[in-house]
DNA sequence: TATGAATGAGGGTTCATTCAT
DNA sequence: TATGAATGAACCCTCATTCAT
């Protein structure tokens, strides 16, 4: 699994005489998604972006929607690994959620490209089409491969879903938190920091840092006992 | 100005031997870009879901741009006219408050097409491209007439949020809220509530109503004095 | 600038197996246009002439228009160049304009598809529309280009028939010729000259130099002194 | 046969309140053809020229093809019936020549839309196609008169320019003409007449008559012996 | 690895034509 | 006669993908 994007998916972008790499892939596509949205974004818009053709990125992805996938699995990945340092902490359950909460804004604030895309391709993953009856025997083992590793990848990002839901569980349970329903208010947190990736302007007036600890303190206060 | 989407803008689908009208199509439209996003989206399944050919769409709308457009102008307005008697009645900004996000959130359930169509596709609103300025004066008439249009949806849509922070702020002044941010707390709002678009299921063991009704519980806990 | 049709001109098929470029695809497309007129050509055609797919063109020219234009230059370029010896030549006005009378309706009758194209598709060229939606700053950028290559053929192509109109004038003045009206007689010429390539037949019992000297012979009778 | 072209087809406008009849239309879709040419000019664009709708325009003609050939052979006819005059008048082959050769030219420049129509619009008439064999018999009988119909078209417009040819050889069989090659002169003639349609601009500073007049002179003087 | 050339598969759009009103 | 709505057939063009170099 690729590790570009660890630590907040930090982007570093390359100079333009190196030779490319996956990472650098990857990265460029999540700003190109973010631009364009997955079906109107064009391999050679996405190849342009690291000065390559269209046709050398086939040297480094089978295909486009596995490009896809390895954007939306790397910026998984690196959010699920902000998560577990904190997950496995052990603090009050207020403390928890209130680092996680941060932890997610900042994430998406660092990294726009990447946030929105977890937000807004995740549909054209699904909508991934199978290959004609008549495609080539390589062409239905790709298939079944990238279908393995999409339904992973939606596991993955149910267990990410469900880290905070634990948090809020353990909470409630607790007698910290008042007995709210866990689920919609799971969603309520997720819905408003993934929204952040949709409004957040790099040159606003407010960092991540202070949306962040604004927007947990609000949604905290929704279900922590006063 | 098309009104179908008034009332939570509820879909009645239309049998299949009257003919098709403008709103039929608006609604059908709604539902195929939920389904694939815009640009996956192709004028043929659209007229499919009204049961015309693509062509005959052109009947009705100049181009699929300009019935994008539509889509969402009809969402906003529908959205907007259930907003205006509760911000118009007199009552409490907590009662206000909670009104409003229920009404949104039982409209999102409603309508989930709609719903999601004002989340997704306003990117693919934004990224449509201008003709040539040497395109035919008809063309050139035609885009001026889209841009203007698509300008007062995005003065709308943003007039629409207003709304929300509107109540915000008279709660804060008023001393019936807590003195939050509020640029973030109308954005957690919205971000909570645009989002049930997208994990809301018909089938779900909740009802569009209960989940407004928790959902406003708990954001309006981030906000009230306790 | 592309130099296929020098020296009258004259076609030289390809073998089917060899690569194709920009020229043959120019000489192709100047038959196929002969045949049905621009507005009647596919891509798809031109494309065949060639073996190749409609969009494998897309690879050597820009668009349609692209290509027509493509077409026009490199006739006209390859006409001027069969004159420019000639005006450039130390000889009788009367000399000089048969021999470029001759040269026109050779290099028509050696070419019947480029001549055709010069007389027929003028129009097509000038009715060239930009594209509905410049996609980006580069189809705009690529517009521009067009329309200043179009406005320097058209200049060209003036001065194509001011080479004419320049012996004419010089003969009326030297006294070799009769007073007519310049501008008139040029006209005579050009428009029976190019008529040559629309009741030209390959197979006719007359070959082009025949009908070059007759012709050439009926219109200087009209304008040399006796 | 129609016969609003009669007297060099000069043009009657139409006030926009009447009813349209076939000749209105004819003549519309002559100027629509000189502007755009047959392929290029749709049915649509047609009717707007008479304040007619596409669909109504079948009340006229049975489809785009007979349009055009009606167009061709008002034009065709109104042309010949000027000549017949000349050519049953008894007077030397030269003014007889001379006179032809003003009609023509006069005729073109009164009525450039019909000039340019015969010009350039011929090969469009050329390559109409047959309907497929799966067409209905209603379909392919009405080909079939088309056909017919066009056939006819075609032998008269060789009459047409027998009429020139018979005038040619009846001069040089009288000795009044030198003995040049009728059939290149009479092309020469053709072709510099028709060309006037090309470049002809109402605006422009000779008049139809005084083109007409210089013109007829260059010509004569290629072929009148001095 | 990188790429230029080629292509099959569409997609948006136009248009001639039909038909019910 | 006139027309609004509908449609099948094409057309231009784009794009993901392949392959020889």
């Amino acid at each position: 699994m690729t590790n570009v994007l660890k630590g907040r998916f930090r982007v570093a972008r390359k100079p333009a005489d190196q030779s490319v790499n996956r990472d650098d892939i990857i990265l460029a596509a999540a700003e190109v998604l973010r631009r364009n949205g997955y079906e109107a974004a064009t391999m050679k818009d996405i190849a342009a972006a690291v000065n390559l053709t269209a046709a050398s990125l086939y040297h480094h992805f089978r295909n486009k929607d596995t490009l896809l996938l390895a954007v939306l699995e790397a910026g998984l990945e690196a959010i699920i690994s902000l998560m577990q340092p904190i997950t496995g902490s052990r603090c009050s359950s207020a403390d928890k959620l209130r680092r996680m909460i941060r932890a997610h804004i900042v994430a998406v604030t660092d990294n726009t490209a990447v946030g929105a895309a977890m937000v807004f391709e995740i549909r054209a993953l699904m909508n991934v089409k199978a290959p004609a009856k008549t495609a080539s025997a390589d062409d239905r083992q790709a298939y079944a491969e990238f279908r393995a590793r999409r339904d992973a990848f939606f596991a993955r990002r149910d267990q990410f879903e469900s880290l905070f839901r634990q948090v809020v569980r353990e909470g409630i349970e607790s007698g910290e938190f008042r007995p709210v329903d866990d689920g919609i208010y799971t969603r309520t947190l997720l819905g408003a920091q993934n929204w952040v990736g949709v409004w957040y302007r790099p040159d606003g007036h407010l960092s991540g840092e202070a949306i962040a600890g604004r927007m947990a303190e609000i949604l905290l206060e929704g279900i922590v006992k006063s």
